[in-house]
DNA sequence: TCTGGGGTCCTAGGACCC
DNA sequence: TCTGGGGTCCTAGGACCC
């Protein structure tokens, strides 16, 4: 039964980023790189080369942490313009093997070869699963061969577990599961590399004594509902190997066009400073020009949104968050006003901030909608055209000007 | 572990309606 | 006026992913 066999396939770049890096600037081959801002900057590692993560420099660490760590590293600044174009065309190669091609993030997506194993069969393979194996080979060596990027890939029956493996793929591996086996080959693994098992998880499960996905396996599911509440059922299968065998539904960033209808996601910016802030005015010049990009960001994609939510953080670390729903809008115009508020009702506490931010959502396509603050509309046009032919920053509005410049001057 | 920024999804309580 | 139960929407917070 061609169900029950391994025909998911889960393809991930290898250090992308820096591998994307390596290829535009060549003398950064072998080299310890980190992509991100630079260090002293108040942020963290966005992607780090092989040879920098045996310092122990891991993806989110604090930057001063990964310059104290690997103290010859190179910090290159982060381009995700060059990288979203490599990933399209990674993905146009993907699309020559497969039809059925989905999108997970920048650097990795799922391939189902269900019903291609006759299309690729040669004398040579020993059975089905070897061709499998054999045409994803293939598809990792194209893209080699053609972009110059490395990648793994793993193979399994369930969407899940073909994530687990191409993790042990790595570097440039490709790892198939075979049928029957996923237990035995998850059971030594740490409950973390399952996914949906983040750090808190992990903690929780270490507490019950629980350290890889074998014991995770063999524990009773009501043990497991204290941890995972809903979810028990579905991580407790998933640590034996169990998934759905079919993709799922797809997560398109930019909805097919269904003027009025509703439409998936949010938009939202966020801002840590690079120094606590007290000063009342440096924060509404944030909050200002937080709003006008959600908004611009909004209007690009033609949506507008009914739900408008703020983030903000103390310098201890508390979070606060504060919504509201209203008429659809993607003007600044309108929800400036509706931002302040949100803004007077989260800031309670006199300490100084860390990180403001905004985020539109319950979005819907703007459709006749759109008339709805047509006295703002040709303003927007107008001051969108400038902004796409001379740069977001070439209009602002006077609050966020004067951040601008304050910003220029430092 | 001194903690970015873009997202998605889940939970839980309350309001409101039938 | 009190009461049930289900459904839906809104809000706040949190876990997780890359």
């Amino acid at each position: 039964m061609t169900s029950h066999a391994p025909r998911l396939c889960c393809l991930d770049l290898d250090t992308f980023f820096v591998s994307v890096e390596r290829l535009l600037d060549p003398t950064l081959l072998g080299k310890p790189v980190i992509v991100s801002g630079q260090p002293g900057e108040r942020g963290v590692v966005t992607a780090c080369s092989y040879e920098v993560r045996a310092f122990g420099v891991r993806s989110g660490m604090s930057l001063t942490k990964a310059a104290q760590l690997a103290r010859d590293a190179i910090f290159v600044p982060v381009r995700h313009g060059v990288y979203a174009d490599y990933a399209r065309r990674v993905r146009c190669i993907a699309s020559r093997y497969s039809p059925v091609v989905q999108v997970a993030s920048i650097d990795e997506m799922f391939i189902d070869f269900a019903g291609c194993e006759e299309l690729y069969r040669t004398a040579d393979d020993r059975d089905a699963d070897a061709t499998i194996e054999r045409t994803v080979r293939a598809l990792t060596t194209s893209i080699q061969c053609e972009l110059g990027l490395p990648s793994s890939a793993g193979i399994a029956t369930s969407r899940s577990l073909a994530k687990v493996a191409s993790g042990l793929a790595k570097p440039a591996g490709v790892r198939l599961v075979r049928a029957g086996d996923e237990a035995r080959v998850l059971a030594p693994l740490p409950v973390r590399k399952l996914p949906g098992v983040g750090p808190v998880a992990e903690r929780k499960l270490h507490a019950l004594g629980i350290e890889t996905l074998g014991q995770l396996a063999c524990t009773p599911l009501p043990c497991l509902r204290g941890v995972f509440g809903a979810w028990a059922k579905h991580v407790w299968r998933g640590a034996r190997g169990l998934g759905s065998e079919a993709l799922g539904r797809d997560r398109p960033a930019f909805q097919e066009h269904d003027p009025g209808g509703e439409t998936q996601g949010s938009i939202s910016n966020e801002r840590t400073f690079r120094e606590d802030v007290s000063d009342e005015r440096t924060s509404l010049d944030m909050l200002c020009s937080l709003c006008e990009r959600v908004c611009f960001r909004a209007r690009k994609r033609q949506v507008l949104a009914r739900t408008v939510s703020l983030k903000l953080r103390y310098a201890d670390f508390q979070t606060i968050s504060r919504s509201t729903t209203l008429k659809p809008s993607c003007s600044e115009l309108e929800l400036y006003p509706v931002v302040l508020d949100l803004y007077r009702r989260a800031r309670t506490r006199p300490l100084p901030l860390r990180l403001l931010g905004l985020a539109l959502s319950n979005l819907s396509t703007a459709g006749p909608q759109l008339e709805l603050f047509a006295g703002y509309q040709s303003l927007h046009d107008s001051v969108d055209r400038i902004r796409q032919r001379f740069g977001y920053d070439s209009v602002l509005l006077a609050s966020s000007r004067s951040r601008a410049l304050a910003a220029q001057s430092r």
